[in-house]
DNA sequence: CAAGCACTTTACGTTAACGTAACCTTGGAC
DNA sequence: GTCCAAGGTTACGTTAACGTAAAGTGCTTG
């Protein structure tokens, strides 16, 4: 029994709280333990364990994060799980492995630019679609009050 | 029998050319006739018939672009079709309709915002694996001419 | 007129990313 | 001790977005 669990608990600051419960990762991220499980096993996480519970650490919390916004952004798991083993292999990784990680990374790059040039393209869209809705409503409108 | 088609075909302006084949669209996009039919029965394209042949125009193209343009972005297909069906309802559209709209409108908007800061983020990501893996490769082959 | 494309419909198959249900285990609170 | 909330495993279910195969239609080209 460590006796790590004192008075000062409940000052959250996120320093001395190196570990977490699936259940508070979960929450944090507004995902279910289901998911943060199913990650583990593909391949995107590998948290210690304490007899059967799994322990999560800040470096697992981090890849979850990374994990979370490479999926925002459209890549598939297979691909975020790609990217973050390479660079868990890195230090000892041969010189042909860290040439297809700059590869895939170039890609990825290159995949975000196409995403920001969708961004400013469909923001003028919505631009346009707001301001012709608008113009409609106004028209519907001329003076009433809503009620 | 239309005489359009004359000598003039060969020389390839978009502008005359107001209707494609399904195949035409499917090669101009990259994907397949199979994608573009099942936008037509997912409500996403609506074109005209000849026989049976399924004959789009340039509103079709540009509908399917922007379609395109939507998935690159991660939104769904029900999604797409929600936005791009009001704003084709917009000029009879009623007030409440349009009030929707405008709501979805701004949520799509948070959405592209949060994935501008994504992709801020994940550049910096991709900077730091970067030069760490050019460090790491340098270290392996220092005078190395790569054979 | 036969061949060969390009198109069509119908329908079942597939993959990714979880959801959900059933059942078991465990550490505290009372 | 008992209860229960939170954790675990196993396994089947589900949804979105197509892929793929079978079988028919239609035009135009040798």
């Amino acid at each position: 029994m460590p006796s790590r669990s004192s008075a000062s608990e409940t000052h959250q600051l996120p320093r001395q709280r190196r570990t977490y419960a699936i259940g508070e990762l979960a929450r944090m991220f507004q995902i279910t333990p289901r998911t943060i499980r199913f990650y583990e096993q593909e391949g995107l996480l590998a948290p210690e364990r304490r007899g059967q519970t799994r322990i999560y650490q800040d470096k697992d919390r981090v890849r979850l994060k990374l994990t979370l916004r490479g999926k925002r952004l459209g890549f598939s798991l297979a691909e975020i799980r790609d990217v973050v083993m390479m660079y868990d292999a890195m230090p000892d990784g041969n010189a042909r492995q860290l040439k297809r990680l700059l590869e895939i990374l170039a890609d990825k790059r290159a995949n975000l630019e196409r995403q920001l040039e969708d961004i400013r393209l469909m923001h003028r869209e919505l631009d346009d679609v707001e301001s012709q809705a608008r113009d409609v409503l106004a028209n519907l409108e001329p003076t009433t009050v809503e009620r």
